[in-house]
DNA sequence: CTGTTAGCGCATTCAC
DNA sequence: GTGAATGCGCTAACAG
């Protein structure tokens, strides 16, 4: 255990110049000398200087360290792949900088309000908030700041900076799949009705079956879940047993439909073709293979973290909301 | 946004009492008169006064904040249950405490005791550290800091604090549920072998075979993903088709040995019994149910938590180890 | 380009 | 039980 840890005094003398110079050398060496420059970064070296983090902020009023909100762990939160792949494509984009990643557990039954007053504490300089619902308090009490960034488009998106994939375009794509291959009696099992990115991938699949003139009413809602989706795809079945096609709004609620399918005595894809949502892993690792949209999830992230830091720096608005291009990815299960 | 957020100073005018004291009602109230904590405590609602974290942190030398540790984001990131369960268990005992969670991703090509260094710094008080491979560097640079748990018992635990579950226990108790069901030729698909709960599994499965004289031959080690274990079953299969049973180190494995054999034709629980481990929601998503170990995953890491902050607090170790006993949870793929 | 001077907001001696 | 004084380690004017 370090008897001290060598404060930016030390370094200073160390180097021969004052606290105010080793400070600038430190910050990007705007305004000093190469001479002095290299004497710090060697008295810095030798000492293993490094720079107390609350002693900066309370001079900055800036935390360097921003929050990711993660709604409340329930039972479907230990197999969720959405949440890992936000973690990773935080983690990208931190990578490298010295911005520090403060986890929040959103609980539903916290006093309104909170969020955002540990915002505006200024405890962290800025948030990412994942998957907003309906009926979310967080929505409404975190829209107009300017430090706050949604990864998933809102409900009311005005004066809420988001990023997000195109679930419509996604939605129609998949279903495009399944008419392509020769399909026209198209179902689905869409994502809950409480969150934008089911509603939108439903949206998609109205579209791609209007467009040709087919009926679009063989829907059913599960909840982004196994369990769910076998649950919904069994209540879709009875009541439309004729369906040679399904197109399932996300690749966890694909597996449940598989085993709903099986049980029925159903094959993929002889007798029912199948395209998912995601491809977050659970894709590869069904037999057949299942042929899915790719929900650039990572990307998506790694673009809110940058924007928010880019909105933290400049105190610029980087403009437009970004919605990133869905993308086909070819399985066998569709044909 | 609030032109200035409001500060002990004015909390103090406003209650009419001086700095120190309305410090002291803040903090924990000793020492002062009734009268006077009423007064901060009215200040306090009326101004919404937040305590400046990096300030305190600065007069304290506490951050007020841990850092969870985890391995670096690969490709068996994205569906790992673990680390879901990790999250949940730091978030449950972090709930109604102060205390922030710092996430830290250990990248493997991160100088070495770069982490230490980090610790060391004191930008967090205290660190939990996630599911160490043979080979980290961690473990060693780490080695005798009181302010790190572990999750799971590293290769050289002198030094080291942490929680686990009985992986060994665990494996036994998997191996004689087969036992039990009337199996006899038992094989197993392990866990890596460059990690302890990996090893323990085994062992758990080697000593269960070994009491009653049965072979302890038939296994092949997987990395406990599920495209991973599906080959390893096969090259088992290859070697050893007669085998009745199979305990898989692993629920996300047990996904893949299904696959495999469903490929040969094999029924579970006919043909070949299945017990996995873990019970971290992919079991009950299988069919039939998967009869498989719980680990108490959130338990322990709740536990981890709580030991951590009662180092922290105190001052003073709260002795032993803690490894949780393993149960078995039935399924009907067993029998 | 450099050093001097002030705080940032809070906890904590120490006298009273 | 209370208040005055001091310092945590750093950055940010400011004058030189």
């Amino acid at each position: 255990m370090a008897h001290h840890a060598p404060t930016l005094d030390e370094v200073a003398r160390e180097a021969g110049v004052s606290r105010s110079t080793a400070s600038r050398a430190i910050n990007g060496g705007n305004r000093v000398s190469p001479a002095a420059q290299a004497a710090v970064d060697a008295a810095i070296a030798h000492l293993g200087f490094v720079p107390n983090r609350a002693a900066r902020a309370l001079a900055t009023s800036q935390t360097g360290s921003i929050a990711l909100v993660i709604p409340e762990p329930d039972d479907k939160f230990l197999s969720d792949p959405f949440l890992l792949g936000v973690l990773r494509g935080v983690s990208g984009a931190l990578s490298g900088t010295e911005t520090q990643l403060v986890l929040l557990i959103n609980h539903a039954n916290q006093p309104e309000g909170q969020m955002s007053r540990y915002l505006r504490a200024g405890h962290v300089d800025g948030a990412i908030i994942t998957s907003p619902h309906a009926g979310d308090h967080l929505e409404d009490d975190l829209r107009g700041m300017r430090n706050v960034v949604f990864i998933g488009r809102p409900f009311r998106s005005e004066g809420i900076a988001y990023v997000d994939v195109d679930n419509v375009e996604g939605g129609r794509l998949a279903t495009r799949t399944l008419l392509d291959a020769g399909r026209t009696r198209i179902g689905t099992i869409s994502g809950p009705t409480d969150m934008t990115a089911g509603l939108d991938r439903l949206q998609g699949f109205t579209d791609a079956l209007g467009a040709v003139d087919l009926p679009t009413d063989a829907v059913e809602s599960g909840d982004f879940t196994a369990a769910g989706a076998e649950a919904a795809t069994h209540r879709l079945l009875d009541r439309r047993p004729d369906l040679d096609a399904l197109f399932v709004a996300s690749d966890s609620m694909a597996v449940g439909v598989r085993i709903a399918l099986a049980d029925r005595g159903l094959r993929v894809p002889e007798d029912v073709a199948l395209v998912g949502f995601d491809n977050l892993g659970a894709a590869t690792a069904m037999t057949p293979r299942l042929t899915t949209v790719d929900n650039p999830l990572v990307e998506m992230v790694d673009a809110a973290t940058r924007r928010l830091l880019a909105r933290l720096g400049s105190g610029e608005d980087v403009g437009e909301n970004l919605v990133l291009p869905p993308t086909l990815v070819p399985g066998s299960s569709d044909r």
